[in-house]
RNA sequence: GGGAUCGUGGGUUAGCUUGGUAUACUUCGGGCCUUGGGUGCCCGUGACCCCGGUUCAAAUCCGGGCGAUCCCA
């Protein structure tokens, strides 16, 4: 930075500080304020865009695969909650209560939503009456609230969280296997195709599955910072829900069967991942998948080539614009080049073009890759073609050192120490067969505060069995006893 | 759940120890200058997180709250 004084841009660093760092980057990227509450925060124009595209992508999968859009109250009467009580186990602490309307107390107290199963189950259960009303599949973009009291961060922690949740009932216990493995799939996609950020498909151990879920599938992302992010979650919900709220269906032979139930949710801490996993010292960084803004084009002229640069830079963004990139054309007049380069660096924009003299007078453009500053110059004649090829070149780059970082980052054990010591010194995962007693999870989970984040799964289209150690007399790292499960431990966001 | 640090114009910050008119940069608005990595000049707007206490007097000292960040469980 040529001017210390002047702290426009980001001054915490990523690998010393990356707490403050993220914090920093969010502001000054303008994605997100503090809201005046604790917890809370205000999304911002370039923040939401980001989760706007997100959601387009998901949103059309969906769809795409027989999902149906809806929207229930943002209230569940408390009875209602209490009809699954793994549901009011589950969430009590951490849920908001209305109990006035106006100056007057309800008869019965109303819950902010922590997620809707409890009050979309009994619809289901109305609109299900016959095999031929199956399946069923519901998703509704939303918030939800969690009144956690622990340290909040934007995005990946916040007491409000933008989120969509799928709710579906099946015939079959086989089915709704199926749909389970759709959604992760899905949710794995939006993070390989549009977020560059890979991740690893597995579920959640036993004691650690969404309250009165069978199986709770998730799709977890390592950051920089060597802690593990749960990406996206898929439950399968078995029979509970429905016996609960009595969802079921004559079948073809006339008789009453109770359905099969799913739930999965992705919310905007995919967007805490995307920031935290590509962004650095300059600010953000955003693959051109999810970019508001794919390309910006920073004319540079002087006095007396001003018009023709001008010129020249506004049939390239025309070209561009027309081939549907989304180019932004920088012309404005109180700004010199030097400015613009890093206030649109700060913000992520994935390509630059350079456009000056020079290249207006050789019939080229000057292309410089965000995340690396790589300078090409390249033709002007099919300037489109060649901007899309960078903007795949810059996903490619991204894409890349995510999943460096998360191949080198997956580590074996042969005792809890070597456990605590692996975590302690890199991060990230670390792989042992384990016994499935939760009691050897604690023994970890007290010392460093790493537990058992994902245990990678059999086969898919499988009923969510656990991948069995290769070694058939593999023994549990803690214990000792037989192993029969790989348990991924890492520190977890 | 426990501990630490911090809170001054939109952003960054000086002042706080030793109480007395609040410093500068940047942004923003206006004017001029002109452009290959945060350019230069002039003018202007704009702040002590909240509540209470001590005091003639509080940004400063004390207590409580709220908020942020970090560390540990």
């Amino acid at each position: 930075m040529s001017n210390e004084s002047q702290e426009l841009g980001v001054t915490e660093s990523k690998s010393h500080r990356p707490g403050e760092w993220y914090a920093e980057v969010v502001q000054k990227a303008g994605l997100a304020d503090y809201a005046p509450m604790g917890g809370f925060i205000v999304t911002k124009p370039r923040g939401y865009a980001l989760w706007e595209r997100l959601q387009d992508a998901l949103d059309g999968w969906f769809k795409e695969t027989g999902v149906d859009n809806v929207y229930f109250p943002m209230f569940i009467p408390e009875s209602f909650l209490e009809r699954e009580k793994d549901i009011v186990e589950g969430f009590d602490p951490e849920v908001a209560w209305v109990t006035h309307g106006g100056h007057d107390e309800l008869e019965e107290r109303l819950a902010v939503r922590p997620t809707s199963e409890s009050i979309i189950a009994p619809f289901m259960a109305e609109w299900t009456r016959s095999h031929r009303d199956l399946p069923l599949r519901l998703n509704q973009w939303c918030s939800v609230v969690r009144w956690e009291a622990t340290e909040t961060k934007p995005f990946f922690r916040t007491k409000e969280f933008m989120w969509q949740e799928g709710h579906t009932a099946h015939a079959t216990d086989e089915e709704a296997w199926a749909e389970v493995w759709t959604r992760l799939g899905q949710y794995e996609r939006v993070y390989e195709e549009v977020l560059a950020i890979p991740v690893l498909r597995g579920k959640k151990p036993e004691h650690d599955k969404f309250p009165g879920a069978d199986t709770t599938t998730t799709v977890e992302a390592l950051m920089p910072d060597g802690k593990s992010v749960q990406g996206g979650t898929s439950h399968h919900l078995g029979q509970s829900f429905a016996e609960a709220f009595d969802i079921t269906f004559v079948d073809e032979n006339e008789d009453v069967q109770t359905a099969h139930t799913t739930s999965w949710g992705l919310s905007w801490r995919a967007l805490g991942a995307l920031i935290m996993t590509h962004s650095d010292d300059q600010g953000l960084v955003l693959p051109p998948t999810i970019a508001p803004t794919q390309v910006v084009i920073v004319p540079i002229w002087q006095e007396d080539t001003k018009d023709d640069v001008l010129a020249y830079a506004e049939a390239v963004a025309e070209e561009l614009e027309a081939a549907g990139v989304r180019v932004d054309l920088d012309d404005r007049d109180e700004r010199n080049p030097g400015f613009k380069f890093n206030e649109h660096e700060l913000n992520g924009v994935p390509v630059r073009i350079e456009i000056g003299p020079n290249e207006a007078a050789d019939d080229e453009v000057t292309l410089v890759h965000r995340p690396d500053n790589a300078k090409t110059v390249e033709p002007r004649e099919g300037v489109a073609e060649t901007v899309d090829e960078h903007l795949e070149a810059v996903y490619d780059k991204l894409y890349t050192a995510a999943e460096t970082n998360l191949e080198e980052n997956i580590r074996t054990a042969d005792s809890p120490e070597e456990i605590m010591g692996t975590i302690g010194q890199h991060g990230g995962y670390v792989a042992v067969p384990w016994c499935g007693d939760p009691a050897c999870e604690e023994v970890i989970k007290e010392k460093v505060a790493a537990e058992i984040v994902m245990q990678p799964l059999a086969e898919d289209g499988s009923e969510g069995e656990p991948k069995a150690p290769e070694d058939d007399d593999a023994t549990c790292v803690i214990c000792g006893e037989p192993a029969t499960e790989i348990a991924y431990f890492a520190k977890s966001y």
